[in-house]
DNA sequence: CCGGAACGATAACATATGTTATCAAGTTCA
DNA sequence: TGAACTTGATAACATATGTTATCGTTCCGG
């Protein structure tokens, strides 16, 4: 979310590497929570290797909202910057290497950052292009069926389809395992016209 | 977007009104185009009275994405930052009176605040509201049945619900007019236990 | 003030999707 | 290596939602 913009801004550059003594090097194993719903998000999460979803619990019933991979950075961005409990937790889906940057390094970057040439260029894209990612997901709702939503995440995002459990997929894409699960087979059938 | 901001960051209110001089008043009559799908949004759009929606055309069906009133502002984030045409048409839905002001004064303003103590704030502020806010949009696909969204709504933001007409805010829900017919009837039916 | 258009409710039917249960294959770990 | 767990497919049934059509009401422009 902020350090893969390291070779679209140049300039930049030698503002990231200052940093990179105060991160943490973190190896862990799959299903290891790296921040867990209700707590305030201390760190940025930058993932050298391995993957990571963001997911919160309806009720008993896990729902899998994003998933991040190597070369990623995330946090719970609500809790990160207000402070307030996170409505998500984060996990590891696979073993992974992570390292984290506590808060106060992100903060202290940003104020040396804001006063560089290119430094509202780079902010309006990271921003904005989180913004029309989510807004992307949610607009995929109104306009596509599961079915178009699964093509689409297929196309666009296949590593997701190859490197992630099939019931994760499933909740972020807001179906049934079930339904899913037809929705495969339904596709299939359709490709073996050869 | 930004200048519901004044009340909130004040020592940035001199900053604000100096470029009151560059806004166009424009006063228009309901189901007027602000912005169409496919042109660069250039202009930032702030509304004094009225209220407007954002929506797209998918094979021939309207759908929309979300609704402004007054006191908001708004653009096409996308097309403004990265000046590519916009996914997404802007009209209004009444009589209306809004502001333009042009992308080269928000550059302008934007640089000049920077240097700004409270600038990093106010733009994390910023960002994250309107992040965080189509996040939700988006979980709530995920989290919720139509008929919960819709009692969301009610709650939540239910000057949209008196304001809008019934298959913006359907198209909105990602459900069918009559099912949003539907939903309403049902829940009328429940509270009627008196 | 009239007439057409927009709006919203409802019914009937078709399709999509959820739920529960079962089974087979693959994975993990003691 | 074997037992427990995880994963994914499928069937059968229940429910949710879409589609099309009809009707009455409201709204708006000439």
């Amino acid at each position: 979310m902020l350090f893969h913009f390291k070779t679209q801004f140049p300039t930049l550059n030698p503002f990231w590497d200052k940093y990179l003594e105060f991160q943490t090097r973190l190896e862990v194993p799959a299903k290891t929570i790296l921040l867990e719903e209700g707590k305030v998000s201390q760190q940025y999460i930058f993932i050298e290797k391995g993957c990571v979803r963001a997911f919160f619990n309806n009720n008993g019933i896990d729902k899998t909202v994003q998933f991040f991979f190597e070369n990623e950075g995330l946090t719970s961005l609500d809790s990160f910057v207000n402070n307030t409990p996170s409505l998500s937790s984060i996990e590891t889906l696979e073993p992974s290497v992570v390292y984290l940057l506590p808060k106060q390094y992100v903060t202290q970057l940003l104020e040396e950052l804001r006063h560089e040439p290119d430094f509202m260029q780079m902010i309006l894209q990271i921003f904005a292009r989180r913004q029309i990612h989510y807004m992307n997901e949610f607009v995929s709702f109104i306009r596509d069926t599961p079915e178009v939503r699964y093509q689409r995440l297929l196309n666009e995002r296949p590593h997701i389809v190859q490197r992630v459990a099939q019931h994760y997929i499933a909740s972020y894409l807001g179906v049934s395992t079930v339904h899913l699960s037809r929705i495969k087979s339904k596709l299939a059938k359709g490709k073996s016209h050869f």
